[in-house]
DNA sequence: GGTAACTGGGTTTTT
DNA sequence: CCCAGTTACC
């Protein structure tokens, strides 16, 4: 960190007045690209010069990244624990809370925390028991994915189940009674087996705070509470923030509410435009001036821009006019696909890196038909956001095979792993675990009762297994640990996987991420509080001289820029995506959603919109539709872009008689066979 | 009884 | 392309 005189000189106006603001809560409107960061950090380093310890700073974020980069800006590199600012994700500094006082939260002081796709298998498990399963009078069940999601949303929008299926999930309505008993199953089965899901590690630290007792110790810790990207907090974190901050006094707030785009996880814009209700003596400081974005840009992203009664804002550029973004419309998807290898190899020619360019897409499968391209054409490329590689059905053979090393009592990794074998079903799965007893001390001991439950052959390759799991639970330290479970994994994914060998590979990344760690369970802990995106990701970074497309869905995008920014797909139906036009509010997060994607770039904004779309249907015939254009794209935003209309694709090439015939017919000739 | 192999329908975004 | 339901096989 630089002296923090230098930090506040490098500030505008606005910038310097939010970071040295000394009154009560501040709340900072940043727009797209206008030094939030930066602002933030400065007010952190102010804060220490007035002063304030640094460990009594907590800084509040929303993703992995953000926290470390603001961290390692705001502190000396070489400061002692003491001296550092406390920072992280909600869910991490939650998690830190609860660790350290677990025997308060009634959890075994090595409670395993449940991702997403955890908690999905624990309704699996669980939701036969309450006719929520198969077809129900002819209904269809909503699925394990579906009910725990439903859960969620409940949960982190403090709203009544009722509520939640009425305005998001109309079809489940009938199931609304199954739904109760299930949740209240599914609180049950956490608590029963000492599991927090990513809920739960907001409630419960919620919880603390609000006791009577507990809540003044937790809050007494901090003088000051930083919170990035409040626009994306759930009802659960609002009620965080302002139990920890109850008069205000050394909160600050920054986000920007056209910039929300989480409310399918519970985030809602609305409590931030509340804070001024909350706190009477708030201020707003506006940071308008955009150090990112030409002006050319800047024009498009402030006609698409929703406003908001009383907190408006309008970016102004700091870098010049540059370029009109160009609006390529495309015949159809395939065409889109060229225009987009044909702008970017332009680009890469004119001077910009692939890794320079982004494409930035709704959906993961937005860019499929470009990925073939991308690869057909030779034109290396990195994609994040979509599926997690921690989904990926061998990664998650490997946690679960970790998770029951570190505690054999895990009823969900039992399954798992046990059913990886060829001839294990979920009966035979359950039969085994049952006589094992895993909650009781030393299952592993058992095994010779629970092989009896198998067919010989069965026994021998899953008993290998279960031995090697064994030994390597007894192993000191987590790299050998690691290395013992992927080898006693090596039989069985070699003969349920055909790419083992690919699979494997990607293990051992994983296994050497892990072996970092203190232990097998922070390791985990670690996997499921922060993802890696991808394999490469645990590789490290890529080398100096390898240059790689970016393509990212707009949402993984967020808070990061790229000097060429291509967006695709922008018919109605894709962006705006048809899954959110339910609802008013869904709609208008899709326009939030394309003005994040639209304030990304610096220099070069191209928009595609494919006007013919396919539709892929088994069984019937390819059909295709004609797609609008995007209708966020209307007369007053068309008139600061450039339109161009793509080349043609090549003609329809129909012959009136099949031609290879025809030549065969001409060549049989010739040998007198005709 | 239990599992694998087949078939048909639906598909967002992620701490 | 993945998941859930059905059928066919051990």
């Amino acid at each position: 960190m630089t002296d923090p005189a230098a930090v506040l000189e490098a500030l505008n106006d606005d910038q310097r007045r939010a970071a040295t603001y000394t009154g009560g809560p501040l709340l900072i409107l940043a727009g797209a690209g206008t030094g939030k960061t930066g602002t933030l950090v400065a007010r952190a380093a102010w804060l220490r010069g007035q002063g304030v310890q640094p460990s009594r700073i907590l800084l509040l974020t929303f993703t992995r990244r953000a926290a470390d980069d603001m961290l390692a800006r705001a502190q000396p590199a070489d400061g002692n624990a003491a001296d550092r600012i406390v920072g992280g994700t909600f869910h991490a500094i939650a998690h830190r809370v609860i660790r350290a006082y677990s025997e308060a939260f009634a959890l075994p002081a090595e409670f395993s925390v449940l991702d997403p796709a955890d908690s999905a298998d624990v309704m699996d498990t669980l939701r036969d028991s309450h006719g929520l399963v198969g077809t129900d009078s002819g209904r269809r069940t909503p699925r394990a994915a579906t009910c725990a999601e439903i859960y969620s949303r409940c949960v982190s929008t403090s709203t009544a189940l009722a509520d939640v299926l009425r305005a998001g999930y109309p079809w489940c309505v009938p199931f609304a009674g199954q739904l109760a008993a299930l949740f209240t199953d599914f609180i049950g089965y956490k608590r029963r087996h000492g599991l927090v899901d990513f809920d739960d590690l907001l409630l419960l630290w919620r919880a603390a705070l609000a006791d009577p007792a507990a809540g003044p110790a937790l809050r007494g810790l901090f003088d000051a509470v930083l919170v990035d990207e409040y626009q994306d907090v759930n009802a659960v974190q609002a009620d965080i923030v302002r139990l920890l901050r109850p008069d205000g006094a050394g909160l600050t707030c920054v986000g920007d509410d056209a910039q929300a785009i989480y409310a399918f996880r519970g985030a809602d814009p609305a409590h931030l435009r509340a804070l001024s209700g909350t706190y009477a003596d708030l201020t707003v400081i506006r940071l308008s001036r955009n150090y990112r974005s030409r002006h050319a840009v800047l024009r498009l992203a402030n006609v698409i821009r929703p406003q908001y009664d009383g907190l408006e804002l309008a970016l102004t550029a700091e870098r010049g006019h540059g370029q009109r973004p160009l609006l390529v419309r495309c015949h159809d998807e395939a065409t889109q696909a060229r225009e987009i290898c044909a702008r970017v190899l332009a680009e890469h020619e004119a001077g910009t890196r692939l890794c320079e360019q982004a494409v930035l897409v709704r959906s993961a499968n937005h860019s499929d038909l470009l990925e073939l391209e991308l690869a057909g054409r030779g034109i290396p490329s990195v994609k994040y956001g979509g599926l997690r590689f921690t989904e990926a059905a061998h990664v998650k053979d490997f946690l679960a095979a970790a998770r029951i090393v570190a505690n054999p009592a895990d009823d969900l990794a039992w399954f798992r792993v046990l059913r990886l074998h060829e001839g294990i079903g979920p009966v035979l799965a359950r039969r085994v675990i049952d006589t094992l007893q895993i909650a009781g001390p030393q299952p592993f001991a058992r095994w010779p009762a629970a092989e009896q439950e198998l067919p010989s052959r069965l026994a021998t390759t899953v008993g290998a297994t279960v031995r090697q799991l064994a030994l390597a639970a007894d192993l000191p330290s987590t790299a050998e640990r690691a290395a013992a479970i992927l080898a006693a994994l090596h039989e069985p994914m070699g003969a349920r996987y055909a790419d083992a060998a690919i699979r494997r590979a990607d293990l051992e990344r994983l296994a050497d991420a892990a072996a970092g760690s203190p232990s097998l369970h922070d390791a985990l802990v670690q996997l499921a509080l922060d993802p890696p995106v991808s394999a490469s990701d645990l590789a490290g970074r890529p080398r100096l001289d390898d240059d790689y497309l970016v393509i990212s869905t707009v949402h993984s995008a967020k808070g990061l820029e790229w000097p060429v920014v291509h967006l695709p797909q922008l018919v109605d139906g894709a962006v705006p995506s048809d899954m959110a036009l339910t609802t008013a509010a869904g709609l208008e997060e899709e326009q939030r959603l394309f003005y994040v994607a639209v304030t990304r770039a610096r220099d070069r904004l191209f928009l595609y919109a494919p006007l013919r779309m396919h539709h892929h249907r088994r069984g019937a015939d390819d059909r295709h539709s004609y797609a609008q254009l995007t209708r966020f794209l209307d007369a007053a935003a068309l008139a600061h872009c450039e339109l161009i209309q793509a080349a043609p694709p090549r003609p329809v090439l129909v012959p009136a008689a099949p031609l290879a015939a025809s030549v065969d017919r001409d060549l049989a000739s010739l040998w007198g066979t005709g």
